[in-house]
DNA sequence: GAACTGCCAACTGTCGACAGTTGACAACGC
DNA sequence: GCGTTGTCAACTGTCGACAGTTGGCAGTTC
């Protein structure tokens, strides 16, 4: 029992889940428009809530909002990739710093049970799944215990797969990223926070440089 | 006259703007909260725009919205100053990296006059005023030409100016500060990319314990 | 006197309706 | 035919009012 938990989301609050899960899986596909009557009637709430859900997602860079025309989801652009990826080297890599000399065993435990899942999924022939390298670097960056990268990083992380749903992206190559996921971990066990950061960076800039191909075809 | 000009401002705009203003210079006091009738009838607005600008003040950082409670300006307080460095050093060191391969020749113009600026003030005696330290911040931002980057860090610096105005911090130490400053231009200038960033590190650490040290007495 | 209970005022959360703007299409002039 | 202008529907921006929640205070009980 929650006695005295506010567990009752506002509505503004329950329109930005399903707002933000509908963009993120391209229910509602990148360029479209999102219409506040039509949403808000769908959603079974008024337009006052919806529009602060709609503020709350372009806050976070899921939706564009243009003056008197509305909110529209983001489409994929060159530009916006790379500048993306350059924010997200910034971070991943001071985490990767921080978590090289912050880790805990559990942590260690953590980071080398990922990987571990990683390898038993590459054996059964199936591709990659995001969510065991989103669940890499989630594991990583809290072991860096720094909450106000952490947001962010959490941040660019949605946006980059709002990206991926855009250019329908090829699964990350699972051997050059279980390696780089595994060296990582070496680095940060051994406390080398210098070589945790310069693998992170070779494994972003890869993963950057794959997107960027798909981008182009 | 502004003849097709929507150099008009939405109401929310305009509110953000305001409030963001008074929060900023303490007007709106640390711990204080936010009466959404009361500062949108001192608006002449209504409380839906109002609400839009708080919303949008909370995604910056610079409210705190507590459920059914409104929004309160943040205070102080040691953890948060550490969290935000952490956060500023990752992108602050990464902007001053990026600055060193990119650079042209106006941004270390402008680097250099702004350098030159604070010499001069410096020899009248007065303080080291913030205006100067911010631009120099954002003229190398610039030099990074890295928007995403560039668009954090403004919203981190602003919580910084917030913090400060919270503890009536004293003003930076403007012999170390403009050494600093002197350092980080010469290593742009060599497109010493390793330099720069270990300079900003001790930059940002260096103002940061003195944050620190304002905020234990 | 301390703890509990029930009320009350203040405020936030939500709603429906009106006003202003935008983009598109049709009508018009050349 | 092509550019211009006028009109209109659709949508966002804004408002005022109602409903639900919160914290505090008075009253009650032991």
């Amino acid at each position: 029992m929650t006695p005295p938990t506010p567990l009752h989301l506002s509505l503004a609050g329950q329109a930005v889940d399903v707002l933000r899960e509908q963009v993120l899986t391209g229910e509602i596909p990148p360029g479209s428009r999102v219409n506040e009557v039509e949403v808000a009637q769908k959603l079974g709430i008024s337009r006052g809530p919806l529009r602060e859900a709609i503020r709350h997602l372009a806050s976070e860079g899921l939706l564009q909002l243009v003056p008197h025309r509305g909110a529209f989801v983001p489409d994929a652009d060159t530009d916006e990739v790379k500048a993306l990826f350059e924010l997200r080297t910034a971070l991943e890599c001071a985490a990767a710093e921080l978590a090289a000399s912050r880790r805990t065993d559990v942590d260690l435990v953590r980071l080398h049970e990922v990987c571990a899942e990683s390898r038993r999924n590459y054996k059964t022939g199936q591709p990659f799944p995001y969510r065991l390298d989103l669940a890499f670097h989630q594991t990583l960056i809290d072991a860096a215990r720094s909450p106000r990268i952490a947001e962010q990083v959490r941040l660019v992380q949605q946006r980059v797969v709002l990206l991926r749903s855009a250019l329908d992206d090829d699964p990350p190559h699972q051997h050059a990223s279980m390696d780089d996921h595994d060296e990582l971990v070496k680095a940060i066990e051994n406390g080398d926070a210098a070589k945790a950061s310069t693998v992170m960076r070779r494994h972003l800039s890869r993963v950057c440089a794959q997107m960027l191909t798909s981008l182009n075809r």
